[in-house]
DNA sequence: CGAGGTTTTGAACTGTTTCAAGCTCGGTGG
DNA sequence: CCACCGAGCTTGAAACAGTTCAAAACCTCG
C-alpha cells in the first residue's frame, strides 16, 4: 500500500480483486485526508448528509442523545472502516460522528456511489453486500442489548471488537487497544459508567479478562463465545454470488 | 394490482416508475406464491440460504433463540415486505422465520440480485437504498433497547409499526391491528409478557392508548412522538441521486 | 361445557441505577 | 521537583425498574 494509494482501493480491493477501471475510478473520487482532534464532532445530527469517509487512523463512534439526557453510541468506526452509509438514505445524518482520539480521514462524496452503480456491478455487489453484513451484525448487537445481562453485554463487545481487527491483521493475538473510556462503554452496552466498572473488575476478579491501561486481554475468549453464542460475520462473507464485470 | 401482478414489481414500483424490461425481468424472477399457517417456522436458523420472500399477505417475525433460554425478535415483517435480505450475505441465514398468522409469501431465489445488479443500476440503487434505509432503522431500534424504559420501548414500537403501515395506506387512523401476543411483544422490546402486560395496562389507564381485542388505538401519538425522539423513516427516503437506466 | 392458550395481578426478588465519596494517575504550573 | 488539578475509575449504600414465580381470570373455539 503507498501512501498515494487511494484509502477506498485499499478498502474495498480487500474483499475482491479490482480491475484498473474500478481502480481508476475509486481513485478519482476521494478527496484530500483530514485530521481530528480527540473528542471532536466531525458531525452533527441533521446535518446535510453530502459525504462519506473512510478511516485511515484512530477510532471514531456515532452516537444519539435522547430526551432523557442519556446518550447512545450506535456504531464504532475502527481503521478500514467506512463511515456514513446508512444515511445515504436519508437527506440529513441521523447520529453524530465523534473522533474516540486523534484521527485521519478520507472524505469522498455520496454521489460516488452513483457512478459506481452506474458502471461498475461487481463494485455494486460488494458494496450492496457490505451494507447487508453490516446490518446482520447490527441484529447481532440487537439481540445482546435485547436480551444479555451486562456481563454477556460487554463481552460480546470486546469478541466483536476483536474479531473486526483480526480481518486486516490475520495474526493477531487476543490483546486489545480499547480507547474509550467506561463512560463510552456504557452507552454502547446500553449500561452506565459505574455498572461498567463493576462488570469489568468482576470478569477481571473472574480470570475472564486482563486490563492493563487501555488494553484488554481476552483469556478465555471460547468461553465468552460459548455464553454469549458469538458469530464470527467478518471472516466469511458470501461473495461467490457476485456478477463479473461487462465487457 | 391485478392478480397476476408479481409482488416484487408491486413493491419496487411503489418507489420509483420502473421501465417495462425491469417489470419483465422482476416477473420472471417469481416463484409461484406459498401459504403458511400461523406459528410455522418457514426456515430455522443456519439452514442454507436461497430464496428471498415478499410478504404477500399476514404478519411474520424472525428471531433467535439465545443460550440461556430467552428468545430475541429482530425483526417484524409486514405485508409488502421483502424478507431475507440481510441474509443475502451469509451462507446460511442468521435466524428463524415464524408466521405470527396464516400468511402467504412470494418466494424468489437469491440469485436473482445478481441479475438486478448487472441489467439494472436504478433497480440497483433502490435495492442498496432499501437496505440503508432498513438499517437506520435497526440503529432507531437499537437506541430504544439500548437506553429506554420499558413504556418508550412500547411506545416506540408502535409507532414505528404505524409509520410503516401508513406507507401503503395513506389515510390510515391510529388504529392498529397487532397479531402478536405479549410474549411475542416482550421478545422483540427486550421485556418479559408479565411487565409488558403490566405497561400496557398503565398506558392504557394513563390514556395513552386503547385496546380492543388485538387492535391497539394509539391516543396521543404526538406525545409518545416527543417521549421516544421518534422520527418517521419510511415517508421520505432520498431517491434523488438515483442513476438513470442506460439506453 | 371444557380445554388451552393468553392476559392479569400480586408478592418476593434481583440486576442495574443513582448518588456520593474517595482514589489513581498523568499533566501543568509555580 | 513538588503540589495540585481534573478526568476517569472504583467502591459502597440505598433506591428502583424490571424479573420471576405462581395463581387466578379471561377468551375462543371445538
Amino acid at each position: 500500500m503507498t501512501d498515494r494509494a487511494s484509502c477506498l482501493v485499499s478498502k474495498l480491493g480487500h474483499y475482491i480483486s479490482l480491475s484498473e477501471d474500478d481502480r481508476q475510478r475509486l481513485s478519482t473520487l476521494e478527496k484530500s485526508e483530514r485530521s481530528y482532534g480527540a473528542g471532536t464532532d466531525i458531525y452533527q445530527m441533521d446535518d446535510p448528509c453530502t459525504d462519506l469517509f473512510v478511516v485511515k487512523q484512530g477510532w471514531l463512534f456515532s452516537y444519539n442523545d435522547l430526551p432523557d439526557g442519556s446518550r447512545q453510541i450506535v456504531k464504532l468506526h475502527l481503521p478500514g472502516d467506512i463511515i456514513g452509509f446508512p444515511d445515504v438514505s436519508q437527506k440529513h445524518v441521523t447520529s453524530t460522528l465523534c473522533a474516540a482520539e486523534d484521527v485521519v480521514l478520507c472524505p469522498f462524496p455520496k454521489t460516488a456511489l452513483d457512478v459506481i452503480l452506474r458502471d461498475s456491478p461487481r463494485l455494486s455487489a460488494l458494496i450492496l453486500s457490505i451494507a447487508l453484513r453490516d446490518q446482520i451484525i447490527l441484529l447481532d448487537l440487537l439481540r445482546a442489548l435485547g436480551s444479555m445481562t451486562a456481563r454477556a453485554r460487554i463481552s460480546y463487545m470486546l469478541l466483536d471488537l476483536l474479531a473486526r481487527l483480526k480481518i486486516t491483521n490475520k495474526g493477531m493475538s487476543d490483546v486489545l487497544r480499547l480507547p474509550l473510556n467506561q463512560s463510552q462503554i456504557a452507552a454502547y452496552v446500553g449500561l452506565t459508567n459505574v455498572y461498567v466498572s463493576k462488570t469489568l473488575s468482576r470478569m477481571e476478579k473472574d480470570g475472564d479478562i486482563a486490563r492493563t491501561g487501555n488494553t484488554v486481554h481476552l483469556l478465555r475468549p471460547e468461553a465468552m463465545e460459548e455464553a454469549t453464542d458469538f458469530r464470527d460475520r467478518y471472516s466469511d462473507m458470501d461473495i461467490g454470488w457476485f456478477p463479473a464485470n461487462k465487457v
